[in-house]
Parts: C-alpha cells; sequence; structure tokens
RNA sequence: GGAGAGGUGGCCGAGUGGCUUAAGGCGGCGGUUUGCUAAACCGUAGUAGGGUCUAAAGCCCUACCGGGGGUUCGAAUCCCCCCCUCUCCGCCA
C-alpha cells in the first residue's frame, strides 16, 4: 500500500511511477483521489457534530449531578445524534471503498529499475561456465525418470498435473536441499530458522500483497484459509501489527516450506517436467530493515541467495527486472536465472525484491528509530534462496554424463549420502 | 465439538451508565537532592485520523479499554455476533 498522503501531495509523482509499470490504473488513482477528497470533507463535518455533541452532553452531566432538570439541554441532541450516525455510516463507508482501492495500487518502482516490459530487463552479471557436454543433453523428466528420482504420472494420478511425486534417491535429494540451504543460510548467513503454518488467513495474504488482486493463483480451503504460495507470506507476517526496537534490525528468517501455486491460465508453456508445478519445495530468505539501509540489505541478500549457487556450482545470471515486470508489491527485484543443459534455456530459480514499506503498510510492521521517537513503516524485503524444481532440473541437466549418471556436487553430496545418482541397476 | 473463566496503556491492575481527561503500582524519560550508586521527591509521557501553518514545532478537534454491530442525549461499563487465551470434558496424530 502506498502512502495516500504522499498520493494527495504529489499525484503527478505518484501517477508517472505507477504508469511505468504498464496497465490502465489512472482511473482507479482517479477514483482514490476523489474518494480521499470526499472522505475528509465528511469527517470533518462529522467530527465537528461530535465535538457539539461532546460539550452537550458535559453539560447534561453536570446538571444532573446537580440535580438539576438537564430537559433542556437533552432536547435536540437526539437529532443531532442521528445525524452523527448517519455521517459516521456515509465516512465509513467512503473509507472502506478507499482502503479496498488502495489496496489494488501495486508499488512504485524505484528510479533505478529500467523502463520498459520483460524485453528491457537487464543482465547485471553473469556466473559460471555453460557446460559443454560431451554427449547430447536430455531433459531432466528424463533424466529423473531413468535414475527414478520421480514420478510424474503417479503424482498426477494422486492429485493432478502438476504434483509431483518424488521417489528413493529423488525424495532424499529433497531432503539434502532442504538441510544444505537451511544450513547455510544459518550458519553462515546469520538467518534464524522458522517453520511456519503453512495455511494463512486473509489478513496474512492481503499484508504481503496476494490478496486482493492475486487471488485466483491461491488454493482456498473451505474454512476461508489459503495454502502458502510461499513462506513469504507466514514469515513476513511475523511481525505483523506489531512495533520492533531499532535495535532489532536489520532481521533475518530462513524458512524452508512447500509452495502451492494454482497459476490459472499458464498452461501451454514451460510445463514440461518440473519447470512449472502447482507445489514445490523452496527455502525462503526473509529480511526486514530500517528505510535508509534496505538498499545495501537488498544486495546483501541477492548475494546470499547467490551463495547457494555458487556452492551447487551452477551458472546463473543476475537479472535487474524493468518496471514492466516486478511483481504487485516490488519496488525493485533482481531474478536469478540458473543455465538448464537440457532444456537449453535459463530457469529463474531465486527472485530477490525490496517492498520499500508497502508490504509494511500493509501489513502494519513499524519500528522505533529511537526509544522516544514515534513508531515508522519498515521495509521487508525476500529472496527465494532457492526454489528447489528448477535446482534440480539444472543439477539434473547440467552434470549428466555420457554414462547416463548425475555427478552430484561436493557442497551437496554430504547430505545425499552420495557423489553421484546412477540408473537402476548400473 | 461441549461447559466454564477471562481479554483494560510497555507490564501488572482498579473501574456496573455522566465527578474517567482510565485510579494506583511497576517500568520509561526529564529534573531535584546526592562523593558515586541506590533510594526518595517533583514533573512528563500512548496510537491513529483530521484541521490550522509555506514547512516543522505548537495548538485545536475526533477516535481508540480484543474485533464488529446495537441500546442511550451520553458506553471501558448494558445487549447481540465474532476472534483469541486459560481450565475441564469429548475426539484425536
Amino acid at each position: 500500500m502506498i502512502d495516500i498522503r504522499l498520493l494527495r501531495e504529489s499525484p503527478e509523482q505518484v501517477r508517472a511511477a505507477i504508469a511505468r509499470r504498464g496497465g490502465q490504473h489512472g482511473p482507479l488513482l482517479d477514483s482514490i483521489i476523489q474518494l480521499d477528497q470526499r472522505r475528509r470533507e465528511t469527517l470533518q463535518k462529522v467530527e465537528k457534530l461530535k465535538a457539539e455533541r461532546n460539550t452537550a452532553s458535559e453539560v447534561v452531566a453536570r446538571r444532573k449531578r446537580a440535580q438539576e432538570d438537564a430537559g433542556g439541554t437533552l432536547a435536540g441532541l437526539r437529532e443531532l445524534s442521528e445525524e452523527i450516525k448517519r455521517l459516521d455510516d456515509e465516512e465509513r463507508t467512503l473509507d472502506a471503498e478507499l482502503h479496498e482501492r488502495l489496496l489494488q495500487l501495486p508499488n512504485l518502482p524505484l528510479s533505478e529499475v529500467p523502463d520498459g516490459g520483460a524485453a528491457a530487463n537487464r543482465v547485471v552479471r553473469t556466473w559460471g561456465e555453460i557446460p559443454k557436454l560431451a554427449s547430447p543433453a536430455k531433459p531432466h523428466w528424463e533424466l529423473g525418470e531413468a535414475l527414478g528420482l520421480f514420478d510424474l504420472p503417479r503424482g498426477a494420478k494422486i492429485t493432478g498435473s502438476g504434483f509431483p511425486l518424488f521417489t528413493g534417491p529423488g525424495a532424499r535429494l529433497v531432503r539434502a536441499l532442504i538441510n544444505f540451504m537451511l544450513d547455510l543460510h544459518t550458519r553462515e548467513h546469520g538467518y534464524t530458522e522458522v517453520a511456519p503454518p503453512l495455511l494463512v488467513n486473509r489478513e496474512t495474504a492481503t499484508g504481503t500483497g496476494q490478496l486482493p488482486d492475486l487471488e485466483r493463483n491461491m488454493y482456498v480451503t473451505e474454512d476461508g484459509l489459503y495454502l502458502v504460495p510461499t513462506a513469504e507470506v507466514p514469515v513476513t507476517n511475523i511481525h505483523r501489527d506489531e512495533v520492533l526496537a531499532a535495535g532489532d534490525l536489520p532481521r533475518g528468517y530462513v524458512a524452508y516450506t512447500p509452495c502451492f501455486r494454482r497459476e490459472a491460465g499458464s498452461h501451454g508453456k514451460d510445463t514440461r517436467g518440473l519447470i512449472r508445478i502447482h507445489q514445490f519445495d523452496k527455502v525462503e530468505l526473509v529480511r526486514f530493515s530500517t528505510p535508509e539501509n534496505s538498499p545495501s540489505e537488498h544486495e546483501k541478500l541477492l548475494g546470499h541467495a547467490e551463495a547457494v549457487l555458487r556452492r551447487l556450482g551452477i551458472p546463473y545470471r543476475v537479472v535487474l527486472l524493468a518496471a514492466g515486470d516486478v511483481g504487485f508489491s516490488s519496488a525493485k527485484t533482481y531474478d536469478l536465472e540458473v543455465w538448464a543443459a537440457g532444456v537449453a534455456t535459463w530457469l529463474e530459480a531465486s527472485s530477490a525484491s525490496t517492498f520499500t514499506d508497502f508490504q509494511a503498510r500493509r501489513a502494519n510492521i513499524r519500528y522505533r528509530p529511537r526509544p522516544d521517537s514515534k513508531p515508522e513503516f519498515l521495509h521487508t524485503l525476500n529472496a527465494s534462496g532457492v526454489a528447489f524444481p528448477r535446482t534440480i532440473i539444472a543439477l539434473l541437466e547440467n552434470n549428466q554424463q555420457p554414462d547416463g549418471t548425475v555427478v552430484i556436487p561436493e557442497a551437496l553430496a554430504p547430505y545425499l549420502g552420495r557423489d553421484r545418482l546412477a540408473p537402476a541397476g548400473a
């Protein structure tokens, strides 16, 4: 949520910033400005009447105490109260409508974010060598089947397409990745590990920006709870409606969770194998920062996600997303794309974003710069550290050998209990 | 799921319709006293929204006693619905 005062005082600045995202936000902005105007007018009227009523009530109280007749003062107060009730209702309605629309407005991209749509995304750097494979590269779904790592048809039987069943060494690989990543982030990057709820309520999903506009991408239960699309949602909301001390910042949490995404309407492209699925595993990093430090925190966070890929020896590139491509809540996002030799493409395995005070405002997460100062909204940031499916894709496809085996990187081998995956019977 | 007890400021805790601008205590902040510390004493203090002002400060107004409705001229207090915590029962990995 953006600051209504910024919109009130510098509407053209906000309009220009939002326009960089593309899409038509003009009418929404106009209606917000108008609602804000009407709300304040109504508020001023009703508050004036309330002041009158309070004064009159005091007189009544004083008379009653003195055993005098208060009838004369009471006359007319009923009408005043009815008028107050009417205006109060009006103000409440306007405020609710205003709030609802403010929730639909995306964050403002930072100035250093490039103009344009996805085509304007900028590759900031590339790490690692794209492997030169001795034999024709197989895609991961072939490798995974041959190595007995996962069984997609049976996953589809159990639940539906996009719900993978990991088997044997594949299931063990998932467990190895969980432990490898959690160990790295807690031991070397200073994160506090948490294991959050996987179902969240409406307020929580609104706090990070999934609701109201992205509801179609989430699974909802009969109880009105949502399956988490990412650990960002429950973890960022750990401090919802709290005021942290300046000494608490920066603060970082790491969480492993499954993630559930309906991704309604995204069938057709990039859907083979594990590339785009409805349930996947991810280790997520969430940071809370003061506004001054959030730019450096963002770079630090990006580095933590990169460290995972470097340890695993997976070639990747860092992409600064253009204004038209950054997510709803984000002000600036770097994607980490891993190279996958089998499908011969770059796949997004992590997204490192700063949300400035956008989520903090929605979720009411504040901090006190000094013990005697007023609470201010802090900044939230997060990054995948990292998503499993595309990491698995890169590992399998890049490390495949002519004999059909897959070499496991040194950093991961102890967690997997082996340094090579081989087809059954080989 | 059933029965009961609760939810008041940073914390504890009083408050059954108007003298509450939420008592009192603890903690916080400022000060006085004081070799130093402690204690004592005095003072001060919340959050949000709106108005005033070029802006800040200040000042004024409104709201806030778990959340939302209602009764009333007036609600922390009375009524209704919901949420959460605790105790017991039931069910359960």
